[in-house]
DNA sequence: TGGAATGTTAACAGCTGTCC
DNA sequence: GGACAGCTGTTAACATTCCA
C-alpha cells in the first residue's frame, strides 16, 4: 500500500490508525516521490518503526539527528520520536516500512514482557533510532526478517498473522539484546526536550494562519528568543521561521490542488503578508509558481480522470 | 567547581508594508 | 514591480545559572 500523504495533528502526532485493533500493524510501501509532499513531513506516533530500503538513498530525521540510508540498509524508530524522512538524492526512493503498536508484541498489560523488555526500551531516548547495516551480522538478520514479513504479509496465507508474530519476537529480541545500555536512563532530560519542541511546533500548527512572531514561539516553550532559534534548530535542522514558512507552503499546497481559491486568498489564508512575498517563497522550495503548480494539478487531475 | 544549559546583547540579514 | 525604511529573526560572543 502506498502512502500519500498522512495525517496529523497539531503537535504532529500521526492519527492514521495502523493495522486494526485485533492486528495492530501497518506495513507500507513507499515511493517518496508519490507523497503529495514529495517527502514524508515531521510526525510522530506511539508505534515503532522498522523500515527497509528497497531502492535510492533516504534521509532521515529523527528527533536531533540525520541518518542516511541507502539501499538494502534500514532503519529503526522507536516509539513517540520525531521523524521525517526525504530522498537523499536527485534519484526516487522506494522503501518498505513496517508501523508495529507497541502492545502487540507485549501481550497483556503489565506482562514481563512488558516491564522488562518493552517499556524500558520504548522511554530510552538513546535508542531513539537505529540504523541497520547489511555488513553488522545480526543488523542483516533484522533486514533478512524485514524482507521476509513483507513477502508473508503480502501472501496473506492461512496462519500469516502468527508467522508474522513469531518472526517480529525474533526481531525485538534481538534489537534490545544487542542495545543493553539504555534501562538506565529512563527518565532523562530529553523528555523536557521532547515536550518543549512539541509545544513550540503545536503553537506553529495552530496559529501558522496568523502572524507568528519569535517571542510567540518562545513563549509555547517558556524560554528566550535565542533559546528559541538554538534549540528548534537543534531539534529539527531548520530555523523557527523556515520551518513556519515550509509549513506555510505545504498548507497552501493542499489548498492549491483541493479549492477554487485565489492565489492572493491562498496567502492570506496560509498567514503570508503579501502575495509576491508568498509567490517568491513557493517558486524558492518548488521551483513553480504557486499558479504554475495550481495548473499543473488541474491538468493532472484531468487525465486521471 | 567545572561543564552544560540558558539568558543577554549587539550586529547583521531578511521580511513586510508603503509609496511611487 | 522596485525602492526604501522600519521591524523582526538569526547568530555569535559573552555572562549567568544550574546541577552533578
Amino acid at each position: 500500500m502506498q502512502v500519500f500523504d498522512i495525517q496529523i495533528t497539531n503537535d504532529l502526532q500521526e492519527i492514521t490508525m495502523h493495522g486494526n485493533p485485533s492486528f495492530p500493524i501497518g506495513v507500507y510501501k513507499t515511493l517518496l516521490s508519490k507523497n503529495v509532499y514529495g517527502y514524508v513531513p515531521l510526525h510522530w506516533h506511539d508505534e515503532i518503526q522498522f523500515v527497509l530500503v528497497l531502492r535510492g538513498c533516504v534521509s532521515f530525521s529523527v528527533n536531533q539527528s540525520i541518518y542516511y540510508v541507502e539501499e538494502n540498509n534500514g532503519i529503526f524508530i522507536n516509539s513517540s520520536c520525531l521523524h521525517s524522512a526525504r530522498t537523499y538524492n536527485a534519484e526516487d526512493s522506494e522503501y518498505i516500512c513496517f508501523d508495529i503498536n507497541p502492545s502487540f508484541l507485549a501481550g497483556s498489560h503489565g506482562s514481563i514482557i512488558c516491564q522488562k523488555y518493552l517499556e524500558p526500551f520504548l522511554k530510552s531516548r538513546s535508542n531513539a533510532a537505529i540504523t541497520l547495516n547489511t555488513f553488522i551480522p545480526w543488523q542483516k538478520e533484522i533486514l533478512n526478517d524485514l524482507s521476509n514479513l513483507f513477502e508473508i504479509y503480502t501472501r496473506h496465507e492461512f496462519g500469516f498473522e502468527l508467522n508474522m508474530y513469531s518472526i517480529l519476537l525474533r526481531v525485538w529480541h534481538s534489537v534490545i539484546t544487542n542495545t543493553p545500555d539504555y534501562i538506565n536512563e529512563v527518565h532523562g532530560n530529553t523528555f523536557t526536550e521532547d515536550q518543549r519542541i512539541k509545544n513550540m511546533l503545536s503553537f506553529i500548527h495552530q496559529n501558522y494562519k496568523q502572524k507568528i512572531t519569535l517571542e510567540d514561539v518562545a513563549k509555547a516553550a517558556n524560554v528566550s528568543r535565542s533559546e528559541c532559534c538554538r534549540f528548534f534548530k537543534q531539534m529539527t535542522k531548520l530555523t523557527p521561521f523556515e520551518y513556519i514558512i515550509s509549513y506555510r507552503i505545504n498548507q497552501s499546497i493542499l489548498l492549491l490542488r483541493k479549492s477554487d481559491l485565489t492565489i492572493s486568498e491562498i496567502a492570506d489564508e496560509v498567514g503570508f503578508g503579501s502575495v509576491s512575498y508568498y509567490i517568491e517563497k513557493f517558486r524558492k522550495h518548488t521551483n513553480y509558481t504557486p499558479k504554475e503548480f495550481q495548473n499543473y494539478c488541474i491538468t493532472l487531475t484531468k487525465c486521471i480522470d
